[in-house]
DNA sequence: GGGTAAGCGAGACGGTACGTCAAGTCTTTCA
DNA sequence: TGAAAGACTTGACGTACCGTCTCGCTTACCC
């Protein structure tokens, strides 16, 4: 049994040159190029270090995504409902094309076969996002912008859903025009049809 | 330069036997511990061989999926369309969900970061079920039950996106019910609002 | 430079523990497997307070063997010069012999490409022994039982000489028999033949 | 369970350029410093194929010893026993005296912990050496320079003894007239005394 | 007898080497 | 001559200890 460790005397400055190099090497060579001790050596750091605090390259890439994410836990709400679903998607978009998608296609794909990574992203990245995203559209219900009935599961996986499957495929992300395409046909996908 | 190996000259029989022990050991392990050398040594061939008639672990398992798919290169066609969507999206569901999804997430996850893979698995396995799906619903429009002005890009998209969606994030495949609340969104999404 | 600490406030009950440690684990594991990081976790002691005080783990059993060392200043002295000789031979003999022999031949192991560990073993534990041998024959050359000319360097070399010889290459420790034996050759070797 | 390796398919020109490389560094650095990622990186060498072949660095050094050894299986036969003597006895040391010293110290070291190394350091190195020594006293008795009832076991004892224990403690290598001196006592020694 | 400097436990740190694993190349042997 | 067998170089893995270092704590000495 190995005895955790103590994270009152981590060493920060460690730490933030661990997370520099990832992101140095990442751009430089790509997720897949990465290696522990390339960072290791970058970093001026003992590979023990690395291992110490995280338990894969995919969880270090992981807390960096973390850093740098600009996502808001609190949703845009610019009052056109729109506009802000838009400005939510293209931060993702942005996140998934060159030249800074080598660390997060790099996550995602380890994620895909590594349970505990896949954990870590989605708790400490995407649902975070989940819920900003909902509150935007439970507070549109409140204004009446969007039926009270939509369901928002569904407004979620058909307005993040496009871009995930472009990803996966390598079919091009969506240019903005494409994403406002989208968020029109969603909106109107969401507003149940008048009963008889 | 590397000549390349007749194919006329090729041993069936070495190819059967790599392809069974990839499709045992991604069963048995995961894609995540399948190895180059684990197959040549379950399929009792040379590594050598493997390399020679393919450029990587991930185009085996690529070239298993295509053996194993009942790829439909003609969608099916009962008349009706929800259903007929239902059948072809319950296909790449079943493929990406326990316990036949490790090969299937394994490609995708390895094509995110090899061109080469990816354009090989978006030829061989991907494109022939988008224009499957695409001809059926042009067949749709053709018999009034879908606008003929419907933009089926975005029809894809938004049918096959919340599977990617949820495959990349670990967020569980939608089950049967869920698939056709989708397809009834998706369908009223695809009619443009009569023009005052 | 580093200053040198203080003996009067050196922890006698972390000394103690630190040498219990290394006596139990140098029987457990054997020398080779000893660590400075396994004796302060079994000690219950900083690394820092074994290197403050030792400089290095050759040292630490070093000290160890000199406080369980019954070291003879005085040789023994019953008349019989045989049985003397068999004596402080035996002594040696016990330290090189399972289960006494970890801590022994792991510091001459050491010393071995340690030239200051080496001087330590030499002036600590091994020049009182050869004092006393020295002093044992040069009274049994007063007393006549020995040629005044009798080279005690010689006596030495060849009384001790084979414990190491056997000790380096794995040739078994001689026994009691066997060593009454070497001594009575070593004792007609001493005497030089008459002249003519 | 691992399998061994075929030694008919050896690369015969890496395990030359392992040997020399060991060699360079030992003489460079010493025993000490000797690694096995050294020897790979200065043989060009993969350090999977030392491992394959040797199961520690003590084994490489041992085998180098037994390349260079210039130890005759058949012992020297000038009819000069003690000039003969001289010369087997001049070996040894001459191994254990800078700067040839490191490569057998550092054996002789790692074989007092290691009881497979000290097993081969025996087999293949030791015992040539004391069968070619008692062959010449053998033959010495034959020719009746040595009296019939000489005890070769205590002839080998006494004689290499102090090489070693001189070693072990570092108190120096004898130098020629003393190895003669030595000699001279132990012929003495070794005939018995006429009976009454 | 209160302040302070040391020894101390704990353990994180930058390192070096370990021994293992798989990748992909190359050579030898067999059918 | 294609394929098996498998040895080879390469390079990263994750681990074990090294010896140094920085923390608080406590303990003993000195003003």
């Amino acid at each position: 049994m190995s005895k955790a460790p103590n994270p009152a005397r981590r060493s920060e400055s460690s730490r933030r040159a661990i997370l520099a190099a990832t992101g140095d090497l990442c751009s430089e060579a790509g997720y897949g190029r990465l290696t522990i001790e390339a960072i290791a050596a970058r970093a001026g750091v003992s590979k023990k270090t690395i291992y110490r605090w995280w338990p894969s390259k995919g969880a270090v890439v992981l807390e960096l995504l973390g850093e740098t994410a600009t996502i808001a836990t609190a949703p845009p709400d610019t009052g056109d409902l729109a506009a802000d679903l838009h400005t939510m998607l293209t931060e993702i978009v942005d996140m998934l094309t060159p030249p800074r998608n080598s660390a997060g296609t790099g996550v995602i794909s380890e994620a895909l076969h590594d349970p505990d990574l896949a954990r870590d992203l989605r708790e400490r990245l995407i649902q975070p996002g989940i819920d900003a995203f909902k509150q935007r559209l439970r507070r549109a219900q409140e204004t009446g912008r969007l039926h009270p009935d939509a369901d928002l599961d569904v407004a979620l996986d058909l307005l993040y859903g496009p871009i995930y499957h472009r990803m996966a495929l390598h079919l091009g992300m969506p240019d903005p025009d494409y994403l406002r395409t989208l968020i029109t046909h969603v909106l109107r996908a969401l507003t149940p049809p008048a009963p008889h």
